[in-house]
DNA sequence: TAAATTAACATACAAATGTATGGTATTTAT
DNA sequence: ATAAATACCATACATTTGTATGTTAATTTA
């Protein structure tokens, strides 16, 4: 029963969705208008204005900041997936090809953490399938034991890494899969975040 | 190595955490001495610089609400699981005690909605398993299949729910448990609410 | 004991912020 | 074709907000 939007007020609420999901803040008249190039506050004024009349956000009169998504009633709130990354084979990350989930609302998501939609079953044994979210921090060092999204030959895989004598050691959960052992071989090879954490989303199907 | 808070701080960061968390914005210091009850925000600011001293948060200079929370530093924030809930025989849920979870960062916790760990195996097959957190909406009415939190006699269960001409059943995905009629026998069964998602952290062990 | 920290208050000020009002031009509905 | 909505701008104004500075008193630390 919303109203459509328009292009630009879809790109303002994208860019509201961002600030408050990502920043963890609701960004200012003054922000916003800087971000999109306008020399007034007044013109995000009346934005804002039009897409609350549609119902896509709440406001709260006098207060700095007071922007409220209603999207939120809705208790999912679409995220951008960054692309898939491969539990068995690798697979390549979509540049920054933009593919949005409905995650839940839990807490706030991490600074420049990223997700990542599953696919294959080398992570199994570690209870992570195929089609599960996995979050990603770019910004941790990995330890051994952890699950990390390393980057080989411009294909991603989610495995778990060991620090060894002879190199890095990247294993599955899945007896099916041979661990890889990273050396020279591996030029491009890159660490690109560790597994904080898997989301499912329950659909009509089972999980 | 972070210096240890004193009572006041404790409890004025507390809030920083309850309202950035919950509320999903960063108080003013107008706010806070609202809050608690200072006829000034100067007092406020002194805090604000005691605590940001120690390590606990960290401002932004002249920014409305310009309060991070260098807690997601390390990317996870406690929050509160309500119990235990059995997926294969029922468990006690915890009345309203307390137990908290480290739960990374993800977005905005659903208004109402709470956290259960999930004990048992009778989900395996839906890839829930004991240890993870079920994100619970009490909000939502159940539908056929969808996998629900039930009260069975003041004990609860995480089952998949199916309304039947005879009543209502409760399936578990695991074959080694019956699914469970409900009828005039259990005068206490209710709907706790629906399981909208999955959470797993990922800690040194395996997932 | 002296010095630093904590805890609260008051006042003052510049900048940030939301808001109101009015203007112009274009596009979209009726 | 006329009205309404869209998109942008300018100016003005009252509050909100963060900050700086100073005061007092109790408590803690050196």
């Amino acid at each position: 029963m919303q109203k459509e939007l328009t292009e630009i007020q879809k790109s303002i609420l994208n860019f509201l969705i961002d600030q408050i999901k990502g920043k963890g803040i609701p960004p200012t008249l003054a922000d916003v208008a800087k971000h999109f190039g306008y020399k007034n506050r007044a013109t995000v004024q009346q934005h804002f204005k039009a897409i609350e009349k549609k119902g896509y956000i709440k406001k709260s009169p006098k207060l700095s900041r007071g922007i409220e998504l209603t999207l939120e009633e809705k208790f999912f709130v679409p995220r951008p997936v960054l692309g898939e990354v491969a539990a068995g084979n690798p697979l390549t990350i979509y540049p920054d090809a933009i593919n949005t989930v409905e995650l839940p609302t839990i807490a706030r998501m991490p600074k420049d953490s990223f997700l990542l939609r599953v696919k294959g079953d080398s992570l199994k044994d570690a209870y992570i399938f195929s089609g599960d979210i996995v979050i990603v921090n770019p910004n941790l060092e990995p330890k051994n034991g952890q699950i990390v999204v390393a980057i080989l030959d411009d294909a991603a895989v989610v495995k778990r890494f060991y620090k060894k004598r002879n190199g890095i050691e990247l294993v599955s959960e899945n007896p099916e899969y041979k661990p890889i052992l990273i050396d020279k071989k591996y030029p491009s090879f890159k660490v690109v975040g560790i597994v904080v954490g898997v989301y499912r989303s329950m659909g009509k199907k089972a999980g």
